[in-house]
DNA sequence: CCAAAAGTGTTTCTATTACACCCATGT
DNA sequence: ACATGGGTGTAATAGAAACACTTTTGG
């Protein structure tokens, strides 16, 4: 049984589209597949998939992304609605862009389900079908946006991360430099962090201290109330 | 002639909503009409209707504010888009929600279109149908933090204003009072109003200087680079 | 002459920036 | 012993916040 009092109203393939963001410790990377359905297969394109009936696009991204890469339980936000009328070159589609955050050594391991899936750095994005540059472009100046008041760059660092790690992952994001001091005291200054005891010990002889992102403590602010950088 | 690859796929009945603002000095209101259509008939709703097929949804919200209102030549900008299985009682209906920004004598001008709509101020807004309560706080939050940083304010004063109208503006959007000294100092030292000679006489004896907007003098930013609040 | 809103400067405080050396450790 | 990246403090500057009186003019 299906309740539609709309009659007569046309009505239009929806889709969703995945701007998947990866931090390796140095640079920004996106997540790509070759495109396996006509037109356009075989070229590079976003993951993406069609809203059916009984879904919402939340859920639709969340399930076109396990489907491509057997990830759940991802940090993923909607981005914008793209509905040009020729936006794609085989029908008329409207797509509903979301971008994700995952730490990318939790995809790596599982880079065996099979689809040509392949990370690119940001600055070397190749030629996408579609508006898909166009998705990526407003992806990336969003997340440079909200990182700047959000808790969101640690969805792209493993649960225990170092100071010099999360410093390398906002100067990658803003394509700058940032005073290693300043740094330092800002963040910890903002009283979300916990040290542990623990060091990692691969990128340096020192080594560096261990940190986890305390949610509880982050909560008490709320409202977007905070700068990160 | 009608290409459409994707054979097979579900389509979806897509809609666009606005959220239309207005200020009249003292505060923030939206915009709101009866609906007219089955169902929820008579109740208080947004402004909206579906997208076609030859439009794009940016197309279609200006099509819909003109045809609803009269309004053309608005700010306008994609909120979000809302696409809850159940949010609308009588069909899947993925909306996408746009909020726009007018300057309230612009319309009450012209009120005799003779569709039943009505200015409520933002904290006295009825019961709306489906989930358009939320699309109006999620408009409210985000004109907030927008105007903070991008020079939309002004779409909703006339092009002469003067400085005590901004500031209520400002007061009213932020739900907070601003010092007068520090307001204007910061205002003015962005150097995009230019002051005119000529006074406003209505609200004081003394009478306000008028200043404009000059888009030229904003446009060196360009990139988000200005601090109004 | 008075009520009502416009306009005007200075000081305090807080946040941001700039900057250079020592530390710990594995090889 | 040395090379490598980690960790630390202080001073200068700029921006934000707090604050009260004078000006204008229509009635």
């Amino acid at each position: 049984m299906e309740i539609d009092k709309y009659t007569s109203q046309e009505k239009l393939l929806v889709a969703v589209d995945c701007i998947i963001f990866g931090f390796d410790g140095k640079v920004l990377k996106a997540l790509l597949i070759k495109r396996g359905i006509e037109p356009e297969i075989g070229k590079w394109s976003l993951m993406g998939g069609f809203v059916n009936k009984n879904e919402s696009a939340d859920q639709a991204a969340i399930r076109v992304l396990y489907q491509l890469t057997g990830l759940t339980d991802i940090y993923m936000e909607q981005l914008y609605c793209f509905s040009e009328v020729d936006r794609d070159s085989a029908g008329r589609v409207v797509s509903i862009a979301y971008f994700a955050l995952i730490n990318i050594s939790n995809y790596n391991h599982q880079i065996e389900h099979g689809h040509e899936a392949m990370w690119f750095p940001l600055n070397e994005i190749p030629d996408l079908i579609f508006d898909h540059k166009s998705m990526v472009i407003k992806a990336k100046d969003t997340l440079k946006r909200k990182v700047a008041s959000n808790p969101i760059g640690f969805e792209l660092l493993p649960p225990k991360f170092t100071l010099p790690q999360l410093q390398n992952l906002y100067e990658a994001i803003y394509e700058a430099p940032l005073d290693k001091r300043n740094f330092m005291r800002k963040i910890l200054s903002l009283d979300i962090l916990i040290k542990l005891e623990e060091k990692e010990k691969e990128s340096s002889r020192k080594g560096a201290f261990y940190y986890v992102f305390n949610r509880e403590l982050y909560s008490k602010f709320e409202h977007e109330g905070l700068r990160f950088v």
